[in-house]
DNA sequence: CTGAAAGCGCTTACAG
DNA sequence: CTGAAAGCGCTTACAG
């Protein structure tokens, strides 16, 4: 493997004048900067990232913590991935994917070690353990999730309570006064994932506001479990005409469910999801839905995170940044074939 | 951040000794062992790893290639990427997950830069224009995926022609004469999906053999399309009583198809198809299986090239490594209702 | 505009 | 059993 120094040589200059020519970070004459780069296309040269990382003290790696876990529904997390990993090589930086049960420990060895430049930590939930270890890192962070406390991180996320609000909205603004919200599980809820209940909370005081009875119920994250849960709210709920799901898993499981019942949407029942359009793809799923945004999300979150860490701007005040919901319509949503009043 | 030099101080010894303390290379007294033991404890030092991969020329990261292309069903990938970097992880590796859209870049980059110890290629085809990239790479690569040419190379896949083989017996075996078989797109072939011909060959081989009748064809790999290829294909065989399927996304489609035509399996169409148990429950399907194996090939894939990069064995023959296909059955293989003789 | 030198934080032959 | 020193391959103040 050639060297700065073989380069050096072969152009018969320094290796102070090789490296600069290459970085640009002086004014090199442009014969020498010529007789650099040829030397460094006849020995096909790149330089060694461990001791470029040494010398610079950055590795141009990110990791990206991700949580696989069982009960939670695995295909809505490889667009989060994929925007993270996308963004980040068009920014220079390689992603490093972990994915170990014990986040903290994690962090904090890839931390100390120094081999990535900084976090974006996927699936943030509540109280995260991972946050106190982040806020001790020497690197900057990045969170996809919305924690209770976000003191000293940037965090991007989807607003919920919006979403929440415009999802009782579009069913109230074309009459529909009673309707079922399913939820992810409360074991999402109880490991720490604020989004359900902000978005819960926020569509039952708008359906308050709005006169519109809303029934919230918890379903499973997992077929086929969901499966009959979303059976069981339905028959409770007979008077029911629009349903609104934040519950990947029963989006995916409705389609079924529906014919099984003999139901069609939107004619019988509105139906109205929160997910991405990917994931509509993926599953055929023929629901309208508020966009999880993703690849939105992990961009942005990516972005943060390298200002940061180029930064300057170290001191600069830490951002919490809800993205307002948008709407994919697939025409699942109609007035109620007899509306109440 | 403590160096290996502050835990030399505290401890009062040379660096050179703290170093074999903490590595073991060579034998320490107790006493000194327990001093810089302390030093370490006291200073929380880490190792530096930009460092240490610069003096010991290994990175301790393994690069893994996936490719994420729009005309595949994308969750199918997800344990193949958890298998990788779970094992990685369990035998001292970090996992970089590299997704760019032109690989051959991304593996010339990283194996020229030093980033990486060794790579595994995901999703690799018949003529794979990454693995001459990788033959001329310093460091070791493992696929997963069988290309035309293994030479120099470990390769781990399902073994598809005894798939295909395996699925055909399953179906004959309890009566059926006549089936259908759905493989992935054409797409997905022309780019270089070799086990898709190779488990439809050894299929019709199988089922000539026999004396069965199979009809072959290529359905898309995305919803809904997919859904509109399988009933064309029953409709076209009436007289089929079973259906296998090398095509993720046919599976996933097929409850709803089926329900469609009022047809259940397996009182009206023994189904049998090749995806992963976690595909199965994700998806819910109630299709017995040819179990993709992912998360084993992943391992393996990994375990192998582990072997190698440590290895002594730079020489050592390569393998080709096919996994004999075992079968998840969920009960949707039965004797056809009317057989044929 | 260019060079000689120090330094990043490790590991590991070499010497004792 | 332990230490002093060289070296891994870069970058970047310091000097001219």
């Amino acid at each position: 493997m050639a060297t700065i120094g073989d380069v050096a040589r072969v152009a018969g200059v320094s290796r102070s004048t090789a490296s600069y020519a290459l970085s640009g970070k002086r004014s090199i004459s442009s014969a020498v900067r010529k007789k650099v780069q040829d030397a460094v296309d006849e020995l096909g040269y790149t330089p060694n990232a461990g001791a470029r990382a040494l010398a610079t003290a950055e590795t141009k790696i990110i990791a990206l913590l991700a949580r696989f876990l069982s009960d939670e529904f695995a295909p809505a997390m490889l667009q989060y991935i994929q925007g993270v990993s996308n963004r980040a090589r068009e920014l220079g930086y390689d992603t490093l994917l972990v994915s170990e049960a014990d986040g903290p420990a994690a962090l904090r060895r890839l931390s100390t070690t120094r081999m990535v430049d900084g976090f974006v930590l996927l699936n943030v939930g509540e109280s995260d353990e991972r946050l106190d270890v982040l806020r001790q890192a020497a690197q900057p962070g990045a969170l996809i999730g919305l924690p209770a406390d976000p003191e000293g991180l940037d965090v991007f996320d989807l607003d919920f309570p919006a979403s929440g609000r415009l999802m009782v909205e579009q069913l109230h603004g074309v009459g529909h006064r009673e309707a079922i919200l399913v939820s992810q599980s409360e074991h999402v809820v109880r490991r720490g994932g604020a989004y359900v209940w902000r978005l819960a909370n926020a569509a039952q005081e708008r359906a308050e506001e709005l006169g519109m009875q809303l029934h919230h119920y918890y379903g499973a994250s997992l077929q086929p479990e969901i499966g009959t849960d979303l059976h069981r709210f339905l028959d409770r709920h007979p008077q029911a005409t629009g349903l609104l799901l934040n519950n990947e898993a029963a989006a995916a499981a409705l389609p079924t469910v529906l014919r099984e019942r003999e139901v069609s949407a939107p004619a019988d029942l509105s139906v109205l999801g929160r997910f991405s359009d990917e994931f509509a793809r993926t599953f055929s799923l023929p629901f309208s839905a508020v966009d999880s945004a993703a690849m939105t999300l992990g961009r942005q979150a990516v972005e943060a995170l390298v200002t940061r860490m180029q930064g300057s701007t170290k001191a600069e005040p830490h951002v919490v940044s809800l993205l307002p919901p948008t709407l994919d319509d697939r025409g699942s949503v109609t007035a109620p074939r007899a509306p109440s009043r």
